[in-house]
DNA sequence: AATGAATGAGATTTCATTCAT
DNA sequence: CATGAATGAAATCTCATTCAT
């Protein structure tokens, strides 16, 4: 956790750590580069943070969240279970698209041993209404019935692996496409 | 005659490699750990690759291989279509399952900015024949027609995923709930 | 406010490189050595140099400089081109049984790859004055018209290997040897 | 010393080792690449050599002698003391210019400490009758009376620095600008 | 004798972290 | 708080030499 003193600096350390861990990989993430990409010294980022992990798991935590909040809007709720699923999809893979470089961060981290225990917790919490949401559409019959667990894996790595290759390939995706990809995500859960 | 190269030193020096990736993660490889681990002396290892980059991606080009075996197998040719994309599935998630740290290692590496570009060309090769088995698929109406690549990236982020959450959980997987996942992939391609 | 970068530390680097360089050879300079002698941190060697070779150059071009300043004084212009040419001459000669070490430095490393391109162009400009000199030497008549870098060639040559052997042998040099060594310069040149 | 095997093997590593090192510096002369360049295996040089630096020291001696060779030589042996120092003098000029990379080499091993005591006073026999003959000119009063070896360093240090002059800017050198060269010996040492 | 793969001590270089200002 | 120079442990890599064939 960052001191709470200059929001601008923590915000401007984030973005930099999540480029340069795109970019390089975890291995090629050095403090010193960090440092020169935000515009701050070394050292600077020691006031901040005790360590490159303690920075890393910050950087996680609040990525996460962001995640969180692009899947779990109000707005994202409609009449049928159908459009509120179909909202929350395009929101994330939205999202996604936006942001390649944070889905990438936290992709990466999840097998790293970098992420403490707690820290996976606290940001399992984050999608709890989700759950909440797949399970009531399971009880009313709109879905398959399985563990849930698995369900928002499948749907998740869909979603990553499809704008992995988009970004990948510079490829610039038109609206038909991603309806085509939605209706996989559809198809392949709906009851 | 000098002595022969040994071909069972490569062997060995991959296979401490990729254990050593998936104990400590990419930036926990070190030539020094690949060298004891692989009983030979540091400087062998430069007599094989001329960097620890080389290394890396001779690893993955070889891995790479190992996995387009998992699903392009001649025994997993049947009668339908259906049977086929079944038996080359369950190939690709069984090999996941038992070499998590294969697939995570190829999926690490992807973005890390390690693998030169004439080895992803390479490596894209091996799937060739898999690309033509979709079409195919494509063109008799067995699956919904789109761009391939999606197709693929839409199935394989589904198996990695469900793989990774069920490795980091350490969940036994019973044989229903592998055909659960079956079908999902099933029903999301199907026409 | 940081740390300021010390310039002491810079010179004490240089020294120890000459130094050590005059013990052990060239290939006998290794930078732990230097970080010792000149008592930082092998890193710190780092802060100042990207290289061990960039750390040479900058050893040269500072030597190269310092050796133009025994030549070029504006106290050895004398009334007479003979006078300044002998003042001149006697500066270069006493420089370099001072300070055989640095001679042997700068001549080794003309041939050694070492020295880049610009450097060797910007030690060349220390001696522009010089050759002003002995044009105008040429031009009244007191030396033979030649081809002013072939002259100075002769004369250095002369002077180094002269130096050389005395430091070999470890001669204890009389006055009246060094003016033989003189005349026989002069008289090479002299019209 | 060599075994006495195959001379034309001992040869080519010769000149691979005399190439390397005007090419490289001392400090690049590597033991794989004399062996390439040579033409036979690592090993091989340690059937010929107990070490580098007895590959270095035989190299030393040999070449010594063929400098000796370029200018004592019975055909040089001429009516006046002028006309043999002359013929001398062009022949070890012309020598150096054929093999600039001989004469570096030799050069840069006197200051090096890599050859051994005992090589300097064999090779420095092998000029005995050049030091005869220039103080018989000194008896004889056609040249100027002092230090024989100073009198050689300055003679040599004098050729060696135009040469290399010439070879390090790709001059093709005119007849008269040698004979200008000879001049400049000439006049500093006649009486 | 000849080969070149293998070795490992030791060299160069990196980089997370500390510290003086 | 902020800075960035300084640190040094640890990483990568080199290369003279040995050794099995």
């Amino acid at each position: 956790m960052p001191k709470l003193k200059d929001q601008n600096k923590v915000a401007s350390i984030h973005k930099a750590a999540i480029v340069l861990v795109t970019k390089n990989g975890f291995s090629g993430l050095k403090m010193a580069e960090v440092a020169k990409k935000s515009g701050v010294a070394t050292g600077t980022l020691y006031v901040y943070y005790k360590s490159k992990e303690e920075l890393i798991n910050d950087v996680y935590v609040v990525t996460k969240k962001e995640i969180a909040g692009a899947i779990i809007n109000p707005e994202y709720i409609k009449e049928t279970f159908y459009e509120t699923f179909k909202a929350m999809w395009y929101g994330y893979f939205g999202y996604c698209l936006r942001y390649p470089e944070k889905m990438l961060f936290v992709e990466q981290f999840i097998y790293s041993g970098y992420i403490s225990e707690g820290n996976i917790e606290t940001t399992d919490s984050y999608f709890e209404s989700l759950n909440q949401f797949l399970l009531e559409g399971q009880k009313q019959e709109n879905i398959h019935v399985m563990d849930v667990e698995i369900l928002k894996a499948h749907l998740q790595g869909s979603v990553h692996e499809i704008v992995k290759m988009i970004v990948k390939d510079h490829i610039t995706l038109k609206k038909d496409v991603m309806h085509t990809c939605f209706t996989l995500a559809w198809n392949s859960i709906k009851k």
